[in-house]
RNA sequence: UGAGGACGCCAGACGAUCGCAGGCGGCAACGCCUGAGGAAAGUCCGAGCACCACAGGGCAGGGUGCCGGUUAACUGCCGGUGGAGGCGACUUUAAGGAAAGUGCAACAGAGAUAUACCGCGGCUCUCUCUGAGAGGCGUAAGGGUGGAAAGGCGAGGUAAGAGCUCACCCGCGGCCUGGCGACUGGCCCGCGCUGUAAACCCCACCUGGUGCAAGAUUGAUAGGGAGGCAAGGGCGAAGCCCCUCGGGGCUCUGUCCGGCGGCGGCCCGUCGCGCCUCCGGGUAAUCGCUUGAGCCUGCUGGCAACUGCAGGCCCAGACAGAUGAUCGUCCAAUACAGAACUCGGCUUACAGACGCCACUCACAAU
RNA sequence: GCCUCCAUGGUCAAGCGGUUAAGACGUCGCCCUCUCACGGCGAAAACUGGGGUUCGAGUCCCCAUGGAGGUG
């Protein structure tokens, strides 16, 4: 992957900003959103001005420790491919057997969730 | 060599690229620094801190419970005493009081806090008379039941027996000795008491409640709406009226009782007062928020827990919540697991790799 | 994060420290019926785990595990 593109760095940076924010605008994505399940993983995305996305892994998918690899896991997935997400809210939900997938086979599944959703930009 | 026993430590490392959070610098681009644990966990204890309550006293409730020390404090820790376990090194122990009182002790057993089923013994009577049966008496050694049967064991003693007597032992009590003490050792014309207090309880000591979603500041918003009830009694003062001159009635006011509410278990007590029901409203930012009973090193005192002194260090502070991804090298290989106000403990989970000991036992060799 | 509560057959559940741990629904077997249902008889099936106190714990104490609720 790298040097590939020497000249333009491609911008792979993912700060709080783009982050979804407090539990009402979680709620609120819940009741208005359309909802994609996977196997592993749920996608609810709702049309909107700018690009906000939030995870969320549940207390039934395992301790603390596994719930945050997997949503580091997520998010380093979405941070690669921030720049070709249509704008809008996001709410990415981790099912309960998500603890015993490997790391390369969640990024494939989120990919072609995304592809399914239909939520990247068409040039990308 | 094998089997153990104490004590302690680590919790993958390094490099490259792309990223995340906080701080500092910079107009900015960006750069530099820092960035989870020994248990961060469970929330089982103890504190700090914050608010609420609080004149004071009593009761209730809760906690602790061998002794001494340590600490800010503790149900923690250290050292000891007694008990239990182990051949031993050593481990472990909620370990006050049953002689203040109450309760409970199923089943079994004759009898469970005082009893006599079998038995043993002699006495009287009867018979088919070396024996058997009946009656009443003595007895608690033996049998049997039980977790426990009123010390144990031996000797004397006796009709048979019995702490009935004696020696030794056990326990209790008293005295003396050593120890700060738990307790140890010794002595006695003393006594012989079931167990249970993680049953009620007694004794000693401790103990307000709620928890950072505590709370503070600033700004915005609000400063509510609807309905019902506001009763009763005693005493005193004043005014008016009636009057048989004893007094009675009405009005107003003060006070007390009563009522309601607060003091977040209750009472005395104390404070406040119109009361009750239903509906509505309670948001955001910043602070609290990390320098602390702090960590490291060395020395001092102490068996130790710990303490004192000196020097050095700053070591996460988020607010949907920061540590990840890819590759390479080393490696036998990464388990349990993620800060949310902060500390001190306890408990539980945990792959693997180590260190150390004038430690113990067994076998062998010398 | 903080606080509180609970745990007994497959499910709902009762249970003073003392025989073999009630009961209901469900399951299984037999009977009844032409068959099913109803009904009758019978059976299997449980104290979350580990320690402790006690002669004896489902019950009392401690620790753990799992589950539920409250709190902005």
């Amino acid at each position: 992957m790298e040097g590939t593109r020497e000249g333009e760095r491609r911008d792979e940076r993912f700060p709080r900003r783009y982050r979804l924010g407090s539990n009402r605008n979680y709620r609120y994505v819940y009741r208005k959103g359309k909802s994609h399940p996977s196997r592993n993983l749920v996608l609810i995305y709702l049309k909107g001005r700018e690009l906000k996305i939030g995870f969320s892994v549940s207390g039934k998918v395992g301790n603390a420790v596994t719930r945050n690899r997997v949503r580091r896991w997520l998010r380093e997935d979405v941070r690669r491919l921030r720049t070709q997400l249509k704008r809008g809210k996001y709410v990415l939900i981790g099912r309960q057997g998500i603890a015993d997938v490997s790391h390369p086979a969640l990024t494939k599944e989120l990919q072609k969730l995304l592809t399914r959703a239909n939520v990247l930009k068409e040039d990308a």
